[in-house]
Order: C-alpha cells, then sequence, then structure tokens
DNA sequence: ATTTATTTTTAGATTTGTCTAAATTTATTT
DNA sequence: AAATAAATTTAGACAAATCTAAAAATAAAT
C-alpha cells in the first residue's frame, strides 16, 4: 500500500509517543507533529480506515500490527540516510536529521536497500539510535554519544562513526576499540575536550573532534 | 523561493521541450508532464505569477532567466543522483530515472554540493547527459553509450562509469582510455558484444558488461 | 471569407491536507 | 452530583492540484 508523505510522517509520530505511552493522544500527537488537534483527528480517521490504527473515538490510538512495520520501514530509512549523510559525505550529524526528514519518503524498496549494503549494515545512526533491518527488527543497545556521557558514568564503546584510517590510528594510539570500558573524568569547558579513563586505569585527553565520534552504551 | 514537487517538475518539463521547439505550448506540456491540458493552463498562471515563465495566453511560454536557473538547478541533481545511484549504488542505469525523478526534489543545497564533492564533480550522468555545475554551466559535449554507438561511426572514449580496479585493468589491456578513438566494426546479438577497432589498427572483442560502461562522443 | 477543426482557456467539481470556531464528550473540582 | 475545565470531535472554510465538460480563441480547409 502507498501513503502519502503527511501519512508517513503521522505513523512515525505515533510510533515515537507510544514508545513511551502506551496509548496516544490527539493533543500529544498534535504537538508532535506540530498541527492541529481537529487535522490530527482527520488524520486518525484516515489511518483507520487504512487498518495502520486502532482507534476508538475520545480512547486514544495506537498502531496496528502493519502500522508499526510501516512506522519501522520509515525509521529505518530515515536513519540509514542519517549514517550516509554524516559517514559518507561528511555532514555535522546535527545537520542530519531535517535532510533526512525529506529523504526518509523516497519510495524505492531496491534503494535503501542497496544503500544498506553501501553503507556496510550499520546498527546504529550517527545519534546513537538503532537501525531497524529490513525485517523491522531493531538491535537492543541503547547508544550515546560520548560528549552526552554523564561524567563519572561507565561505560563500553559500542562504535565509532569516523572510520577514515586517521581516526582509527588515532583510536588504536589511545587503545580504544569496540568493548573498551571507558568513563570521562572532566569536561573541559574551554575547548569541550574531555579528560577519559580507559580500562580502568589509563587517563588521556580526547579532543572534541575525537569525542564526538565514539558511542558508547551503558548499564 | 520555494516550490513544491509539482512545480519543479512542470519547470523541468519546460526547459526540456523549450530546448527543442523555443516556444512551447499548451499540448505538448500536457503530454510531456502526462496531465490534461486544463491542468496544465493552471500551473502556467501560477508560474507566470512567481515570475518562472514569460507566458500570454493561447501564445504559448517559455522560462525567464530566474526559470532556467531553477530547471537547471533540478537538472543538477537529477543527474548527481543518477549517478550517485549507478556508481555508487551499483544500479543498472535504466533503473535510476524514476528514483532519481524523487530525489531530485529533495530541498538541501548543502546536500547537493557535498554529494557532488563526494562522487568527484562528474560531467556527465549514467546516461551520458551533462551535469550543470553549481552555477548551471553545462558541459558542452553530449555522450553516448558505447552499446548506442551507430555502427561503422568514429567515435572517442570520453568516460567510464565503472572506475573499479577489475574494469581499469581491462581498459588498459585493450588499451583503452580517454580519448582513444573507437569505432565498432560487429555487433553480436547473440551475447550483445562488440568487435571494436581501437586507434584504427587494434581490433578485438568487448563483452557487452565491459561495453555499456564506456562513454563516447563524435563529430 | 466562411466553415470546420484544433488548441487553449474557463467554469465547476473533487481530493487531500490543513485551519478556526463551535459543539460534544470526558475528566476534574468543588 | 453539579459545575467547571480540558480534551476531542464536528462543521465549515480554504488552498493546492487535479479532472471533465463547455466555451472561446486560433489555425486550417474549403
Ligand atoms: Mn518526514
Ligand atoms: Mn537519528
Ligand atoms: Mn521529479
Ligand atoms: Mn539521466
Amino acid at each position: 500500500m502507498k501513503f502519502t508523505i503527511s501519512e508517513e510522517n503521522h505513523i512515525k509520530g505515533v510510533y515515537h509517543l507510544q514508545q513511551q505511552t502506551g496509548l496516544v493522544n490527539t493533543n500529544a500527537l498534535a504537538c508532535e507533529m506540530q498541527t492541529k488537534a481537529a487535522s490530527v483527528t482527520d488524520m486518525l480517521k484516515k489511518l483507520k480506515l487504512k487498518k495502520i490504527l486502532q482507534y476508538e473515538k475520545y480512547k486514544g490510538f495506537k498502531l496496528t500490527e502493519m502500522g508499526k512495520k510501516i512506522a519501522l520501514s520509515i525509521i529505518r530509512k530515515h536513519r540509514l540516510w542519517e549514517y550516509f549523510l554524516t559517514v559518507k559525505l561528511g555532514f555535522d550529524w546535527a545537520k542530519v536529521h531535517a535532510i533526512a526528514e525529506e529523504l526518509e519518503h523516497i519510495s524505492s524498496e531496491e534503494l535503501i536497500q542497496k544503500l544498506d549494503d553501501f553503507l556496510g549494515n550499520p546498527s546504529f545512526d550517527p545519534h546513537g539510535d538503532p537501525i531497524p533491518d529490513s525485517f523491522g527488527k531493531i538491535p537492543t543497545i541503547k547508544q550515546y554519544n560520548l560528549m552526552q556521557l554523564p561524567i563519572k558514568k561507565k561505560a563500553i564503546v559500542s562504535s565509532v562513526s569516523n572510520q577514515s584510517a586517521q581516526m582509527l590510528e588515532m583510536l588504536k594510539h589511545y587503545k580504544i576499540g569496540i568493548g573498551t570500558p571507558i568513563q570521562i573524568t572532566k569536561h573541559f569547558l574551554f575547548d569541550g575536550s574531555l579528560e577519559v579513563k580507559i580500562l580502568k586505569n589509563t587517563t588521556c585527553i580526547l579532543s572534541e573532534q575525537v569525542a564526538k565520534n565514539i558511542f558508547v552504551y551503558y548499564e
């Protein structure tokens, strides 16, 4: 089945909200979509008719299984494009969301499969969010950018977004790799650099430029 | 100024038609856009108001300078995406047009500049059509795929779309490079292979798989 | 120069997505 | 339990993009 861009955006909006709240209500979605409650109601009727939503008037709503599948395929596209934009085109990861918001609506299934392969089937987007596979299956752990890791919190390096030879050389020198325990001991505001403790013994300083390419998870 | 997808498609349609006919008429554009004459008239009024078109009722129309600039920026996006899809993602060049028809409407200027650099600022798309630069300037020569070159017609190799090591090794063996004179002497229908004369002396057989990656120009 | 045919435009309808304002339902207070 | 507040839906409007059918303008043919 085909969906309009507006329908796709609404489906994705419901998905994100129901991850947190279970049932979603009209005002919340209106707020998420930067639109008005009346417009949301109209859209809900349409999506219910297309069997994307379980929806009872005044009672809130959530996605059907089919709805979830569609949401995940849009999220998959969004995050793969974000990955492409940062890793291949060198975009700052703050800028990629808005562009991926448009790219996620390109319809070709073959395109997204080939893009996925071209990128090496990445599991996480530049913000550390998991990328669903073509069946909608989501990697479980949640990653955080090292710059966002709370001070003193113990974490594990889970991925590095810049895979250039220079970056890898630098990480090798610091003995940082996938699975390395890491902990921020100090955050210098002057240049954004971090003092980090690695493997519970070595301590070193990472520039913001390096740190923002490193992702970690914890718990 | 911002344009809708439909407006952009119409602007591009006018551009292509006026390349051949100078002034464009309503029915021709309706045919090109797979729509009806009445719909075209509505769109013309809107585009005239936005100063994209010079248009007098019943008299035909053509793009203003601004209209041309916009058309070229859309064509630039279209052809860069086509190049990306074939060279980076490995799409068959017959399939890329439909997908680029969607991708050309992604709005970010920065995206297209970075994509252009990532691709190595190519001058021609996979079909041999020239890619306008960011100022709208178009490379002059027209390229043809070697498979499309009329038999016996003398031509010059102008580009190769597959730049893999294997392909380059093969071309080196055949002594084929950019600027090499080439001429088809026979076309075997059984497997699509070509017998070609290179440099006016050597003759060799190129498989269809090789030949379809070679582009030439003539005159 | 009329008549006929073709092209183009207008008039009016339809679908999609949005809005405001009013009505209705549900939730919260007194 | 009644009154008030908040959330949600309905009713009615509008802009964008399309269509069909009819009218008007232009071109071609007799
Ligand atoms: Mn979007
Ligand atoms: Mn993201
Ligand atoms: Mn298009
Ligand atoms: Mn092309």
